[in-house]
DNA sequence: CGTTAGCACTCATTGTCGTCGAGTGCTAAT
DNA sequence: ATTAGCACTCGACGACAATGAGTGCTAACG
């Protein structure tokens, strides 16, 4: 499709406008010394890049830029990846030396890790919970009408609420509900819990003690809010240097969607595995026209474990942001996949 | 100090420029209904003000803007507050009608509320732990080198830590441990257990296990990590809006700031109770140097609970923001004074 | 004597115009 | 096939005048 010298081309321009961010002439590729021809060779060359959709002109008397179809070819068939720093691999080897028991403190790490080696925002999503089940239920009593309810996952994971008691419900219902929930709920998927509460348990439950609705209600709603915790951002404002966000505008409406967790989520779900990147456009949220998001699921034995990503201008270093992620999605699998 | 015309005219420059954001000239003045002079005498009036220190000119030929005196006094003698809209009071009360159990869902709901009828970005500090006491602790085993440590306060406020065990600790050990610190601890409040436990209790369980320390460690770094989680902001990019905050530099400074909690609590804690304007450069850090932070602490019975603030552009309403934190701190104090 | 009309003055803003230069496209020479 | 040369385009930038909002001051007024 492309000649050899038209790659070679094209791979200089983008290169050069990543670092610059302006329109790159052919004078100032000709001069590179990776190049070898004259400027007027370049720009033949250039006019037909521009032809075949690969670059595009601000206005006629500027340099090229990259188009979306651009990067994508850079992306797919000219970066070299996998190029990672020997001090950014030191650097995130010491990060996570020390010793993080907590999945959230791991999560939360890796995404600061991230913003701050490539200096773009960085978005982390944690293990997902379908595939977890219920270790322990607990009920602590606060008050004589309130108690806080307290759920813990077989990995380890542990959501609260605090509900209040019913006056008509004594401290020995609550205790037998708590043991019912306990025997019979213990080891049973997430998934599976609700209807497997409202059916089978829900019954039995409904024998002995009344008013029990609402601690099923508790359980099952402490289970699925459980996701929206699942997500990190770091380096939200490092953005704002980025100079193609010079104008406050799109700084609102980009952080504005960093503020809307649920939409960044199902950005993020259904990602087919390994690393995605997607450019300009590709895109289908507005805010982010004009970034590219790179992702890299992370998952042991096959099972999805979680994914991490970069967003930053279309004009952004694929290769480092390539390589940086593919080491750290794998030191995270090993992180979070080794059984505790 | 001032004229009764003086005060009438400094008053409507304010309020002209706190809606218009420009500097406001002798001539709009004089042509409010509300002041019955010509622009010659009002400009007579500006010129005295600006000597006194309560106004300034960006330039010659400009109209005149508040100084951070005028404000000042604008705050603390010309502003009526307390004239809460009908409207807001009622979607401040139908927000807190919601039956919410948990302290943290009203304090962020509170932050939300703030930050929509303001439209500025709004900080809520939740109550202080000091007070509260130990309701119980809890270890949960995940794996067999693994807990999880759960801590629960008398106000329902859980803390919770995944650890790992000694492979030479056994189960046994683990429950007579637990056991010990709960009859022992539980009902001390939150600021003598460090002490207690390495005191009392340290020496006591080490006479039945070996290797307590890191549980008695995990327990102390539960509680005393508690604070971070303590504040909330929302409307963060409201102040994009604000015309001051058009260069990105100063947006990202404050957005730093934001993301900075640790530095943000230390500008909320120690402010003595009530209502609190800090104006411009009264503010000791320099991100909001050109903003006002008002505060609102709320108690019951004598006992700080917590503060609530609104950050502004210097030019913000304080009528309506000062109104407000008076509704929503007395709310806010019902809905977490009420023992649970 | 307080108030106001009138006037000269200031100065940021806006728009126009010419210059500059980086960059292109095309043609002809190598 | 490559490149040197050249005319052309067009945004960026600075100079400059016009505009107008706003002031300070003085003198007139009730």
């Amino acid at each position: 499709m492309l000649t050899e010298r038209q790659r070679m081309i094209l791979n200089a321009i983008i290169d050069d406008y990543i670092r610059s961010a302006e329109p790159v002439g052919s004078r100032s590729i000709s001069k590179r010394g990776d190049v070898g021809y004259s400027p007027a060779t370049i720009r033949n060359e250039m006019a037909d890049l521009e032809d075949l959709g690969f670059l595009e002109q601000p206005h006629t008397s500027a340099g090229r830029i990259p188009s979306i179809k651009g990067y994508r070819y850079y992306v797919d068939h000219l970066v070299k990846h996998g190029e990672v720093n020997e001090q950014d691999l030191s650097t995130i080897r010491s990060y996570f030396a020390d010793k993080m028991n907590q999945s959230e403190q791991i999560i939360q790490h890796a995404a600061m890790i991230l913003s701050n080696l490539t200096n773009y925002t960085s978005i982390v999503l944690g293990p997902e919970t379908f595939s977890n089940s219920l270790k322990h239920f607990q009920l602590i009593p606060i008050s004589s009408d309130s108690a806080v309810a307290i759920v813990v996952t077989n990995t380890g994971h542990v959501e609260n609420r605090t509900i209040s008691i019913p006056t008509d419900m004594s401290m020995g219902d609550i205790e037998r509900a708590v043991n019912i929930l306990n025997t019979k709920l213990i080891g049973v998927p997430l998934v599976r819990l609700k209807s497997r509460m409202h059916t089978e348990v829900g019954e039995e439950l409904g024998r002995y003690v009344d008013k029990c609705e609402m601690l099923l209600g508790v359980l099952d709603e402490a289970l699925t809010s459980e996701d929206e915790n699942r997500m990190f951002l770091s380096g939200t404002t490092n953005m704002l240097t980025q100079p193609e966000f010079k104008d406050v505008d799109k700084v609102k409406t980009l952080l504005d969607l960093f503020d809307e967790t649920p939409t960044l989520m199902r950005m993020f779900t259904s990602l087919p595995s390994g690393i995605q990147v997607r450019i300009g456009t590709e895109n289908t949220h507005v805010a982010i026209n004009n970034c590219s998001l790179i992702t890299a699921s992370y998952s042991v034995e096959g099972q999805s474990l979680g994914t991490i990503g970069i967003l930053g201008p279309t004009r952004m270093d694929y290769g480092k942001v390539i390589g940086l992620l593919e080491v750290l999605s794998s030191d995270m699998a090993k992180l979070l996949g080794r059984p505790k």
